[in-house]
DNA sequence: GTAGGGTTAG
């Protein structure tokens, strides 16, 4: 009877529900009053049809108006699934919390929310909340809660509170489905905890394509590329690599600096893998970065004129790998290409684009250009700068000598210094560097240096390194030890310089300051002393000045100097490859400018070009001179 | 009586 006073479905607003009256009707509403209990809900299948959150809502409403059903909460259920879906995540969350008068929501429903809030970035904290509020309503977790909470965990590292999920899985005797345990796993390594990740790894029952990628990207996350790559080659006799373990390999061989790796992994993608994976955004975004960082960068360039579509992040690899090998002109060029419309693919720069063009503007000593390049990103792009954007602004003006105008910035700055401790550090290595270089007086180095260390950065070596530079340039030598003194009290140590070289077929060689662990250590040393010979015979003096803290413990300030590790490795590839070839050397941290000009001097004498990929950029020395203009 | 896992650039 009181179904007359419905509205049917066929009377909705025809834009609304254009399927309904053409494509497979849904079975007529009416029926006895009696058999209506023994079906599905009558509004069911009008749900596989609703292509549009309006018409789930009208559905919704429907279901209101209908009489008590006992598939009422299959319904409800099912709303609050494809709700979420369409994305209304706020409408599927009141429907959740505040379900039909005497429903309870389901742990599907949970699940379904769960799933859509771990998905949104912004959203993904009150994914835990809602599992804990499951919990509080005595709803079992199950094998489709636990992928998606896990993932949240991982987003967030939130290591305790996955930690207590694990043993929620244990618990519910959920720890040998797949999903769960790759899950688990792509927690586990997010947070740095690979062992366990690797443990859980080697103790599954059985593995897929997903098992073999997620702990390959661990390993790639923790640093431990070498392995991502074993374990790469490993997975082969088992499942063909995808886009995503190829978006590994990719960014281990980036990371390791290894070109020739690099290359191999490039003609895998071409020879083995299909053309989806060929084509893909990701994978030729991963090949421009793998070619820039390997230190190719007109192959770099090579990849992105012929890939079939760019992103954003295309047109940022481009403009920060130029940056990078100090080709300031082009990646400015690329910058106004990438906002023009010559292609008809305009794209907005974000906040990375801007990093890569303050960068480029920072190594060409474009003070002007920089702060112009500034301005824009503000006013015209909305972007709101980062401490990198501003630490970017701060090397730009200190390095010009505008020390005041540096310290006004970091003054007005939106966001305090000590919040990254990398890039807090090197506003302020900037400006004291510039204090060191300028002159600026001891007194006011001092002052700068004091408000570096109150900003919860007196844990960190370098600013007691660059105050004992202050110090030693005003030939302060009673104030040198008191820092050094300070250091070793505090227990303070300067993160150890690590250079590698890759030769022949893939093998890298690593080198630490004063390393004598080669099997070859014999020679690398002998042809370290006939460089030096032969530097000192073309008129080098070395400069000590940039080893102050360490090596001069040591006792022994130019012995340290002449065993750093950049030069270790440099002799290694003198002695290790052919005449002409080019030497590729990665170092950890910044290159020293002792180092620095000994390449210059061996890319002359040995007529040899030298890539140096270092903590910030590439320096690359040919005949004499280094691309960085003497400019880092 | 419903459903699913893993990415890029500093």
């Amino acid at each position: 009877m009181h179904r007359h006073h419905h509205t049917s479905p066929h009377s909705w607003p025809s834009p609304s529900l254009p399927a309904l009256s053409s494509t497979s009707p849904p079975p007529p509403l009416s029926s006895t009053n009696g058999s209506a209990h023994a079906h599905a809900h009558p509004l069911l299948p009008y749900l596989d049809l609703a292509h549009s959150s309006i018409q789930l809502k009208q559905i919704h409403a429907q279901a209101l108006k209908f009489p008590p059903h006992p598939h009422l909460l299959l319904l409800h259920s099912r709303l609050i699934h494809s709700i979420s879906l369409s994305g209304d995540l706020l409408y599927s969350l009141r429907l959740l919390l505040h379900p039909f008068p005497l429903l309870l929501p389901t742990s599907f429903s949970f699940n379904s929310l769960i799933r859509s809030f771990s998905r949104s970035p912004s959203l993904k904290p009150l994914s835990l909340q809602l599992y804990l509020q499951m919990l509080l309503l005595s709803l079992s977790p199950d094998n489709h809660t636990f992928p998606f909470v896990l993932k949240s965990c991982a987003f967030l590292s939130s290591s305790s509170f996955g930690s207590q999920l694990h043993s929620h899985i244990v618990k519910l005797g959920f720890s040998s489905d797949i999903y769960i345990l790759n899950s688990l796993g792509h927690f586990y390594s997010s947070c740095g905890k690979l062992s366990l990740a690797r443990q859980l790894f080697d103790g599954m029952p059985l593995r897929n394509r997903v098992s073999w990628n997620i702990m390959i990207d661990g390993c790639v996350m923790c640093g431990e590329y070498e392995t991502a790559l074993e374990l790469f080659r490993d997975m082969q006799s088992q499942f063909s690599p995808d886009a995503y373990t190829m978006q590994s390999a990719l960014c281990a061989c980036a990371a390791l600096g290894a070109l020739s790796l690099g290359m191999w992994a490039h003609a895998f993608v071409l020879r083995k893998c299909d053309a989806s994976v060929q084509n893909d955004v990701l994978i030729n975004n991963s090949l421009i970065d793998l070619y820039s960082k390997c230190g190719d960068i007109v192959m770099a360039r090579r990849v992105f004129d012929e890939m079939p579509q760019r992103d954003v992040t295309s047109w940022n690899a481009l403009i920060l790998g130029l940056t990078m090998h100090g080709q300031v002109e082009d990646s400015l060029l690329a910058f106004v290409q990438m906002i023009s419309d010559v292609e008809g693919d305009k794209l907005r720069p974000n906040s990375i684009t801007f990093i890569g063009v303050l960068s480029a503007c920072n190594h060409g000593g474009l003070v002007t250009e920089g702060q112009k390049y500034f301005r824009s990103m503000v006013d015209e792009f909305g972007i709101k700068p980062q401490l990198e954007h501003y630490g970017c602004m701060v090397d730009i003006l200190s390095r010009a000598g505008h020390i005041e105008e540096a310290l006004e910035l970091v003054k007005n700055m939106n966001c305090k210094p000590d919040v990254v401790y990398g890039e807090a550090f090197l506003i302020w290595r900037s400006i004291l560097d510039a204090c060191c270089k300028r002159n600026a007086g001891v007194e006011f180095s001092e002052a700068v240096a004091q408000r570096a260390l109150e900003s919860e950065l007196v844990a960190t070596s370098g600013v007691y390194v660059l105050l004992s530079k202050v110090y030693a340039s005003a030939n302060r030598w009673n104030e040198v030890g008191l820092v050094r003194r300070l250091m070793s009290e505090e227990g303070i140590k300067k993160e150890p310089g690590c250079s590698s070289i890759e030769i022949g077929d893939g093998i890298v060689h690593e080198f630490v300051a004063g390393d004598s662990s080669h099997p070859k250590s014999k020679e690398i040393y002998e042809k370290l002393n006939e460089v030096e010979c032969k530097l000192v015979m073309a008129g080098y003096v070395p400069d000590s000045s940039q080893a102050p803290l360490v090596a001069e413990v040591d006792g022994v300030k130019c012995e340290s100097l002449r065993r750093h590790s950049e030069r270790l490795a440099i002799a290694f590839g003198l002695i290790s490859t052919k005449p002409g070839m080019t030497i590729r050397v990665l170092k950890n941290l910044r290159i020293c400018r002792d180092c620095h000009e000994i390449a210059k001097l061996i890319s002359k004498l040995y007529c040899r070009e030298i890539v140096v990929r270092d903590r910030a950029r590439f320096h690359h020395f040919r005949d004499g001179s280094c691309s960085c203009m003497d400019y880092w």
